[in-house]
DNA sequence: GCCTTGACGGCAA
DNA sequence: GTTGCCGCCAAGG
């Protein structure tokens, strides 16, 4: 169990807010639960979920877009497969397009737990890369 | 009780 | 533009 079970809570509700043919990252989740340093406890948390709870955790991938944790699923095809399903657009074999199905935890109308300064450096990132 | 590894991210060379 | 290194938190050996 996790010193921060307040912590994982928050990954496991942003996950399983990620809507049909989208994805996200562990960065972002993290930023959304107010702890930006988190990413890799976003997915060891995700580890975690992925035989406890029914979330989409394939809707997850890194920053790059790489299905980094797509050998937790037994094989990355599988993932890769969960995805196509969804029309998720693939930039390579085992990357997304983050440019067209990328989705922010706060775009859904909230905000992240950041302090300002962090909120809006998070939102050039994010007009940025919205294209 | 210390060291290594891990579904990551950002910055520097 | 690419490759590499360091940092952060937690768990397992």
């Amino acid at each position: 169990m996790p010193a921060s079970p307040d912590f994982a809570a928050r990954v496991y509700e942003v996950v399983a807010r990620v809507p049909f043919g989208r994805v996200t990252t562990y960065g972002r989740i993290a930023a959304a639960v107010g702890d930006r340093r988190g990413a890799r406890m976003v997915g060891w948390a995700l580890m975690h979920a992925l035989s406890e709870r029914d979330l989409p955790c394939h809707r997850v991938v890194n920053r790059t877009g790489l299905l980094s944790g797509g050998w937790h699923f037994g094989h990355p095809d599988v993932m890769r497969g969960l995805l196509l399903a969804e029309g998720v657009p693939f930039k390579a074999a085992y990357q997304v397009d983050l440019e067209q199905c990328l989705w922010e935890p706060w775009a859904d109308g909230e905000r992240p737990l950041a302090p300002a300064d962090e909120v809006d450096d998070l939102h050039g990132i994010a007009l940025s890369e919205d294209r």
